[in-house]
DNA sequence: TCTAAAATTTGATTTAAATCAAATTTTACC
DNA sequence: GGTAAAATTTGATTTAAATCAAATTTTAGA
């Protein structure tokens, strides 16, 4: 279920043949990033693609009135911003980082470089893009139908996989309300009210503003999504 | 700004290279489609992807209570079906032509084949998908954050492109009002609550089921798009 | 450690849009 | 052309969620 709302292109690497990986990861330029840093804004053009190397970043657009819709938080692993590169236009979001990240950088004439040398990159970005492509339309549908509890339900369950670390027991998605609310598509106050809800009935528990998922299996359910 | 909210993936085969142009129409296979009648079904395992000859086919996502949401309506010359045979997924989504319409297979062997040997076609492919993604984003946006009115606006706007033909003057959208509702992400009876608005305010004129514009600037300037 | 600012929570009210119901028009098929 | 069914429109009511306002908690930086 998880896998119909997250890019989880990690594989691209990890699939690619070594000649072609070991170009890439010679290439790649690496940055740190802090907290809230942008790393390219809507209606610029691109330079390149990136590589989070560690940390976590947002893609959102934002409307004339300055709210922020939350399309995408990227993970460790995840290529970003290649899109705009391959249709040749500016890039139609902004992307800032959510928590300290490396971030690396490999310029169009690398990245075209390697897709004209490498038909196993060409494909695997083909099935990327198409997974992403797929993962957004499912977005698309659950903004326009469920109600605010559901999303609420479904983004808690989304972030809790990206939050994830590996032989660690407990997950805390640690963002702020304002994200959480801008990728659920709601306000801060209704987002508030659902988690509140959501504790009343032992769902989740909050320190601070860290949020544990309780009990995955009834959120799961509450989400709708089965 | 309708390039935002278009697919318009016609260029795939204008922009490919003759022999592989040739290669691909030679492998085609034509269908006729009655209005009405789906082409996949979420869901399903792909065989083959798709090519639309001539007339109109709606993408779109089933949730748990029958309810619509339709994600995009495929003109004349452009792909479909490919994301979940690059993606090797099943459909994440149904499709069903809205008018009569003629239709091309080309099964998943003849696609690899012409994948493996043009890199035209990939990349090509790739401009499209990312274009597409992107027109995704778009909409996503548009559906967490714009009013009913605004929304309904900016359908008229992209079905008008849609439904325009060359050298033909008036351009009448002749949709179905449940498919308008379900694509702009509201309700029937909505939905004509705001064409009436429209046509009191002279922006819009309907005969039966058609509907004209008559004030496009307007429809832009309501729409809050420029 | 302290504190101002930002973030978050809580309460009250309003609003956009959905839902329910009924009337009217259009369509598809014979 | 006729007609039953489906689609569309219109009216009334309800509801989910936004907005407004104030209280409380957390955070970041000195």
């Amino acid at each position: 279920m998880i896998t119909k709302f997250t890019f989880n292109s990690q594989y691209i690497l990890s699939e690619l043949p070594l000649p072609d990986r070991e170009f890439l990861e010679n290439i790649m330029v690496d940055k740190k990033y802090r907290k809230n840093q942008p790393i390219f804004t809507e209606g610029t053009l691109p330079s390149g693609i990136f590589y989070l190397q560690s940390g976590k970043v947002k893609k959102y657009k934002m409307d004339n009135d300055g709210r922020e819709q939350i399309i995408y938080i990227y993970n460790a692993g995840e290529f970003f911003g290649y899109s705009s590169v391959l249709s040749e236009s500016t890039y139609g979001d902004t992307t800032v980082s959510i928590e300290n990240s490396i971030i690396s950088f490999i310029t169009i004439n690398d990245f075209n470089k390697i897709l004209e040398n490498s038909s196993s990159f060409s494909r695997l970005l083909l099935k990327s893009l198409s997974h992403e492509f797929s993962v957004l339309a499912n977005l698309m549908a659950v903004l326009s139908q469920r109600t605010v509890r559901e999303r609420v339900a479904l983004n808690l369950l989304i972030l809790h996989d990206k939050y994830k670390v590996d032989n660690v027991d407990i997950t805390y998605i640690m963002l702020s309300r304002s994200d959480l609310a801008n990728m659920t598509g709601t306000v801060i106050e209704t987002l508030a009210r659902v988690l509140h809800d959501f504790k009343d009935d032992s769902l989740i528990s909050t320190d601070g503003r860290k949020i544990e998922l309780l009990n995955i299996e009834r959120l799961i359910q509450i989400a709708n999504f089965y």
